[in-house]
DNA sequence: AGCCTGGCCGTATCGCCCAA
DNA sequence: TTGGGCGATACGGCCAGGCT
């Protein structure tokens, strides 16, 4: 290291003013500073390149401009949605957020929150399906109250479990109205895509469809388990039709399963809707591309990750919970059963 | 050899003093 | 009263030096 950045101490030399002037300048304070000191301390600052360091003032101030984003998988525009939404609200109050993908393991995410919490992170959101493995669960829970114990703060956008401000989808009832639609168009054999049997997300939604079907008095659906992926229901779909259920209709717990489902279907001369109608839940904006246009449940995917900011940059004594409900949106890879289903 | 102390890094901010 | 300077202190991690 040879060359050294320059410091206040500098500028403030430079400029033929007190270290306090130059701070108070450059850094905004209660006290007034003249014009003419505040040009010259400004100008010293261009002249000489000053640029504040950050962890000085992170240890100065004891916190940082670092807000912590955990998603589960980089790749997915659902995370990618939501990122969107938190990255513009916390670069509107100056903060700059850092990016952190768990693959979905729960053991990641704590490892990862301990990490931010070890950079003095101002504040993390946590974005992302809950599991049902507990032992994850209580160690998540200890180093969020480590966290929030230092002065950080945390949100979620998930179910209301971690004892956070929350962001939760509607998941159940956005699964039930579209079983209802799609009842109403006349299916009555129905195939699910269900994702891993282990994330919440998956299991609520299979289980807000259900209802939706018991309630409009069709019978059980065939249910397969996969990946939360494109892959995964690519692979799902492959099993499903190994099955041959004589499903007219199939719901993927979410988009990009239900992208590669269609994929699948595809490659077996299956045609969308003529021979199955197929659905999915989120509205990622990739759907915008795809042909036929996919039936689902919008999530306001940006507007959750804005909401999930401003409750995590707002310092609340207990923990809120906001709740963002699903809106059925009916495209073209649904119509009313015409042929003889998955045979 | 291991432990403890104290100084250093750069910045923010406080209380206090001084000069118009 | 306002604007400015000054010195002290705090922050957390690191390391040199001195001590047992």
């Amino acid at each position: 290291m040879t060359s050294r950045q320059v410091t206040l101490v500098e500028v403030a030399k430079h400029a033929g003013v007190s270290l306090a002037t130059a701070s108070r300048v450059l850094n905004g304070s209660t006290r007034q500073v003249s014009d003419e000191l505040r040009e010259r301390v400004v100008g010293s600052a261009r002249r000489l390149g000053y640029l504040p360091n950050a962890s000085a003032q992170a240890l100065a101030r004891n916190s940082s401009v670092l807000v912590g984003l955990l998603v589960h998988d980089i790749a997915d525009p659902y995370f990618s949605s939501i990122a969107a939404g938190v990255t513009r609200i916390a670069e509107e109050a100056g903060l700059v957020v850092v990016l952190g993908t768990t693959g979905r393991d729960p053991g990641r995410e704590v490892e990862l929150l301990h990490t931010l919490r070890a950079h003095r992170a101002r504040a993390v959101v946590i974005a992302g399906t809950r599991t049902t493995d507990r032992t994850a669960a209580s160690r998540l829970a200890d180093e969020i109250a480590a966290f929030t114990e230092q002065g950080g703060r945390v949100a979620a956008v998930s179910q209301a479990k971690l004892g956070v401000d929350t962001v939760v989808p509607g998941n159940r009832a956005g699964a039930k109205a579209l079983a209802a639609e799609l009842t109403a168009l006349g299916h009555r054999r129905f195939a699910v895509l269900a994702g891993p049997q282990d994330l919440v997300v998956a299991r609520d939604r299979l289980a807000g469809f259900r209802t939706g079907l018991a309630e409009a008095g069709v019978p059980e659906p065939f249910v397969v388990h996969g990946d939360f992926t494109r892959d995964g229901g690519y692979a799902a779909t492959q099993d499903l039709l190994a099955a041959r259920t004589g499903a007219t209709c199939v719901f993927a717990v979410n988009d990009v399963m239900a992208m590669g489902a269609m994929a699948a279907l595809r490659e077996h001369g299956l045609r969308v809707p003529e021979d199955v109608s197929i659905a999915g839940f989120d509205d990622i904006p990739t759907l915008r591309d795809l042909a036929p246009g996919l039936s689902t449940v919008r999530l306001p995917l940006e507007e959750m990750g804005e909401r999930a900011a401003r409750l995590v940059l707002d310092d609340h004594p207990t923990a809120r919970t906001v709740r963002t409900p699903g809106e059925v949106v009916l495209r073209a890879s649904t119509s009313s059963p015409s042929g003889t289903g998955l045979r």
